[in-house]
DNA sequence: GTCATGCTGATATAGTATAACATTTTCGTT
DNA sequence: AACGAAAATGTTATACTATATCAGCATGAC
């Protein structure tokens, strides 16, 4: 059913994948929803989408910003928290509460929970979908009496690549050499 | 073994509690804990503690940094952000990520894995400590194959008082009438 | 008392996010 | 094609959150 490839365990992708591709499936993917959902992918939309996927590390509004300035001239920051906004509201991105940064979701128009796993060695995140972790967050709101609207699951650690690779291989920028 | 009385079922405590004595046990606790950690809850400390305490609700650190100012004169930011930080390592309260706000810890000097409950009715946080919960979180982690050092778990919806009375009982601060 | 350390004060700046209003674009209707 | 409503973007200003840096003071060991 998936085509999607380019997993290793745990949601973190091959550190040598074809980035190019995800980025394509994901620009390709989000057409398609909001033709569905009826809401316009504008091309500054597009193009912030684009910005989020750059990289499987969470990207910041004012990386964005900067990116667009460059590209396009100077640009202000309502532009760029407009787009992530329209994104958040159509399931297209998350919002990293932790780093205050986004990242692009993987099952884009399938209505998931979600957790994060944040790798503190090379910077990735990693979205996994745990159906048994997000049934035993349901059972202990339900424990409490809490009626449950918004999940924040953000885990911090070691990928398992990081984890078999240790610190010292990493570049100045997180990313493994 | 708890001399904590006025918990309601999830955490959250009756909404006519006697707060003041949560307070003076936060108070005592933290005293008693640095005292065995060989660390010094200085009056600034003590004051940023008590101001964490307020309410049950998130506290900022500008809300803070007001109440400082307005009781000792001009306060600048790291002063306050400083004793929020030596709080945070001393596991007297907890950060609040998706709201960039703070909330006293209930099980202080217990090295607990807690989760946060956020009620978007009354603004009120608990804090629960479920078992069965960190399992599954430890468990998926360990599908995926990562190490996990931190967790960030957040829950916002309804707490059980504001489920059943709605929102038409809450007055403009979020508070409960 | 001296010294090292840790805590606080003070100034400046960095980083994140939104309010408010103006202009342009889009798209259906006339 | 012209019009008008709604949505999207541009623009300016400001609010909110957090940290770097250096100076001065308090504490406790010796
Ligand atoms: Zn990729
Ligand atoms: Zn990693
Ligand atoms: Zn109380
Ligand atoms: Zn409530």
């Amino acid at each position: 059913m998936t085509d999607r490839h380019q997993d290793l365990a745990g949601g973190f992708p091959e550190t040598d994948h074809d980035h190019a591709s995800c980025v394509d499936e994901a620009l390709d993917r989000a057409v398609a929803i909001c033709e569905r959902r009826q809401v316009r992918l504008t091309p500054l939309r597009r193009r912030v989408l684009q910005a989020v996927w750059s990289s499987h590390k969470p990207v910041g509004a004012y990386n964005i910003l900067t990116m667009l300035t460059n590209e396009r001239g100077t640009t202000a920051p309502p532009t760029v928290y407009r787009a992530l906004e329209f994104l958040l509201e159509n399931g297209l991105i998350h919002r990293i509460e932790s780093l205050n940064a986004f990242v692009g979701c993987t099952k884009p128009g399938q209505d998931h929970a979600w957790q994060l796993l944040i790798c503190r060695a090379c910077g990735r995140v990693a979205e996994i979908s745990d159906g048994k972790l997000d049934h035993a967050i349901a059972d202990a709101a339900s424990r409490a009496g809490f009626i449950l609207q918004r999940r924040t699951i953000e885990l911090a650690g070691l990928c398992s690549a990081c984890r078999d690779s240790g610190p010292a291989q990493r570049d100045g920028d997180g990313a493994l050499v």
